[in-house]
DNA sequence: AGCACGCCGACT
DNA sequence: GTCGGCGTGCTC
């Protein structure tokens, strides 16, 4: 008599918008007990079949058993993840409210999502049964090859990257048609070693005393905001942490923005920690991410250095996770699962109880906050000895001098000066093509984008008009489509920058840097060099260029247009303004020769500005956050954004007016919309918005779930699409 | 999201 | 007479 086996049901989270799990009995013939969850089952999903992650196993399922089918394999012998992390991942669909099939999906290479095999497969060759047997008294006579090949088998497997013709020939192949061999896989390979070839230079007594803190902290979960103006060496305490977490045969996981993780950086890693470092980016190939991160899950790579995504690594010991330039937006992800890798990586680092350094010269408002109030623990690193000292800061009135193409004549004498005296100059422009509108001056048209309530940009190179929202592109119009009148090229872009300094300083050789001119791999490494090896005297560019790159002998930073940022439709605007420039103004002067950096403003005497002038990026910081305390915004409250956009403006206010009124009363939070986004059309889509106000996060986070338990029940037409934002970082 | 099914226009 | 447009509906 056998017992009748426990039915056990597989819930299945699968890479859909579904907020729900599926409920699967365990492949045919399979024993429930070898599944646990974090393992991915391939399933039949209507007439597909899917890969999906098990996310938990019950012994009853509220489906009708009719409907419940068998997952048809099991892909992972063990967990992706271990159990910690895992969590982390539950609750992040949680926090965020995103499905957690989505979440899982979005936490792993492509590749594994396509069911690829989670450890790198090693295949080795070794002798069958009939091999063995009849290799022993063989019937016909062996070749020399195939008598070298079956000692090499009788020492043991043989790894099939080892059996090439080079070696055996075809008595592989030959011995494989008689049924002599078989293919097994091996265990994992062991761990190469890395060659740590330089040794870390004399550390300052700020530095030291910051490695002496966190070092003290490894074991536990501490969280650390590491303040370090550019220059201060921020890069040497993350690897002097690193060293010591090493040491205590642990691994790191270190975050970077995407734009800053150069070859420059990673060989910085690799030179100087004696083990194998990987790195995690957007441009890399599928093939290669799987790689990576099967290195880092295996403990390969014990170093893992990536973008946003690499949070989620798995690391068989983690030790510390840095998150460096912290402040940066690239770690909130603006789409899909709008999670920000920043917080997560504080969140992760407290479930495996271990330290996070959170590193910037510019910390966001949100970190401040934190460190204000006790959470974090903060950590400064001043200028750094011997290096020249603070530049010159300075603002240049545009309402008194009159800029031609986008430069004030107080500038162009400076670009001369330092030119002059043989400095690099750098000019910093957030804006690319030639001009950001095309105007006519007989009827006063201006170009609009077909698609969104934007102005076409003048790309002249191309001779086009681009809109930088939805990239819709037409020809440039030679007269005005609606009167025939001349048209205009006005206000300036990086391209038109680029002619007039070409006119100005014919003899000064100038790279430019934005997403127009720096398209592929490898191009931005290009443009670098021409600037590090002194053949570029002008560097000039977008924000591409304020992100972790080093211009050791620029000594002049123009930033030619302030204002934008001054007074943008989001409360952050401000914020990201202060740290454009006082990023891109630490790029001055860090060689010996002192800096000097001028700002064109048509509003000098805005607070925020002569704060951050006058009392440096601090200064600002501490009148910021008053503002935001009095206004309630964050970090003095907590957001969320029910966003839904459609080709049909009125489906679109219907929605989030239903929206808006399924809202559970709630204490202690208002829900304010819905508005328009500041874009209100944007690719043939009108955008609107429901705000969420909340004075503390569970309050929120209760709001949340019985809100959207109910906005999901809402019927709306097919083309509308509607989203959740937790912690937006833009409320436009 | 896929991928069906399901009713109305221009074509081999 | 069919091929095919994208409007609803379902996926354990």
């Amino acid at each position: 008599m056998t017992r009748p086996t426990p039915t056990a049901f597989l819930q299945v989270a699968l890479d859909t918008p579904l907020r729900r799990v599926f409920d699967y009995l365990p492949p045919a013939g399979m024993d429930a007990a070898r599944i646990e969850p974090g393992m991915r089952v391939l399933v039949p999903l209507g007439r597909r079949r899917a890969v999906g992650f098990v996310a938990g196993i019950a012994r009853a399922s509220e489906v009708p058993a009719a409907r419940i089918r068998h997952a048809l394999g099991l892909l992972d012998p063990e967990p992706l993840w271990d159990a910690r992390s895992f969590e982390l991942l539950r609750w992040a669909a949680d926090y965020y409210q995103h499905p957690l099939g989505e979440v899982l999906s979005a936490a792993v290479p492509a590749a594994l999502r396509r069911g690829a095999p989670a450890r790198e497969p090693l295949l080795a060759w070794q002798l069958s049964a009939r091999g063995l047997a009849e290799s022993a008294t063989p019937r016909q006579r062996l070749g020399p090859r195939q008598v070298a090949l079956l000692a090499r088998l009788g020492a043991g497997p043989l790894p099939a990257a080892e059996a090439g013709p080079a070696r055996f020939g075809d008595a592989l192949r030959s011995l494989r048609e008689r049924g002599w061999l078989e293919s097994i896989e091996l265990p994992e390979a062991p761990p190469a070693a890395g060659q740590a070839s330089t040794r870390p230079p004399p550390l300052t007594p700020a530095q030291r005393e910051a490695c002496e803190a966190i070092g003290g902290s490894l074991g536990a979960f501490t969280a650390w905001l590491l303040h370090g103006v550019t220059g201060s060496g921020k890069t040497e305490v993350y690897l002097d942490v690193i060293e010591r977490v090493l040491a205590a045969g642990r691994g790191a996981l270190v975050l970077v923005p995407e734009i800053a993780l150069t070859p420059q950086l990673v060989g910085r890693f690799r030179r100087r920690l004696p083990v194998p470092v990987v790195t995690l980016h957007s441009s890399m190939t599928d093939a290669e991410r799987l790689e990576s991160w099967r290195a880092a899950r295996s403990g390969a790579a014990p170093v893992v250095i990536g973008t946003r995504s690499a949070v989620f690594t798995p690391l068989p010991a983690p030790g510390v996770i840095i998150v460096d330039e912290e402040h940066d937006p690239s770690y909130k992800q603006q789409d899909g699962f709008r999670y920000s890798a920043r917080d997560l990586a504080v969140a992760r680092a407290a479930r495996h109880g271990i330290p996070v350094v959170l590193g910037s010269a510019t910390p966001s408002l949100e970190t401040l906050a934190n460190a204000d109030e006790g959470r974090y623990r903060k950590l400064v690193l001043p200028e750094r000895a011997g290096a020249a000292g603070k530049p010159r800061v300075g603002v240049v009135d545009l309402r008194h001098h009159a800029a031609r193409d986008g430069l004030a004549q107080p500038v162009i004498a400076a670009l001369e000066r330092h030119l002059g005296a043989g400095g690099q100059v750098l000019v910093y422009l957030n804006r690319r093509g030639f001009a950001p509108t095309l105007f006519c001056s007989g009827c006063g048209w201006i170009a609009p984008c077909p698609a969104c309530d934007a102005r076409m940009t003048v790309h002249m190179a191309r001779a086009r008009l681009v809109c930088h929202h939805c990239g819709a592109d037409a020809p440039l119009p030679f007269g005005c489509p609606k009167c025939g009148s001349e048209v205009s090229a006005v206000g300036q872009g990086t391209e038109r920058v680029e002619q007039a300094l070409a006119e100005l300083f014919p003899q000064a050789p100038l790279v430019r840097v934005d997403r127009d001119v720096i398209r592929r791999r490898g191009d931005i490494e290009r443009a670098l060099e021409e600037v590090a090896s002194g053949r570029a005297r002008i560097l000039l560019g977008t924000q591409m260029l304020t992100k972790g790159h080093d211009y050791p002998d620029v000594t002049l930073v123009a930033v030619l247009n302030a204002d934008q940022g001054l007074f943008g439709a989001d409360f952050r605007a401000s914020e990201r303004l202060a740290q454009q420039i006082v990023q891109v103004a630490g790029r001055a002067g860090r060689g010996e020769r002192p800096g000097e950096v001028l700002i064109q403003s048509a509003h000098p005497e805005n607070p925020l500005l002569t704060s951050l002038i006058q009392e440096g990026y601090e200064g600002f910081a501490r009148r910021a956050l008053e503002e935001r305390r009095a206004a309630g915004w964050p970090p003095y409250s907590r957001l969320a954004l029910l966003r839904a956009d459609a080709p049909d403006r009125a489906a679109v206010y219907a929605f989030l007016h239903e929206a808006a009124a399924a809202a559970p009363a709630a204490q202690g939070l208002r829900l304010l919309g819905p508005a328009p986004a500041a874009m209100e059309r944007r690719a043939g889509r009108y955008r609107a918005q429901l705000l969420v106000e909340a004075a503390a996060r569970p309050a929120l986070k209760q709001f949340l779930d019985a809100w959207l338990a109910r906005v999901e029940q809402l019927r709306h037409p097919r083309p509308l699409r509607w989203s959740v934002d937790v912690d937006p970082i833009e409320v436009d």
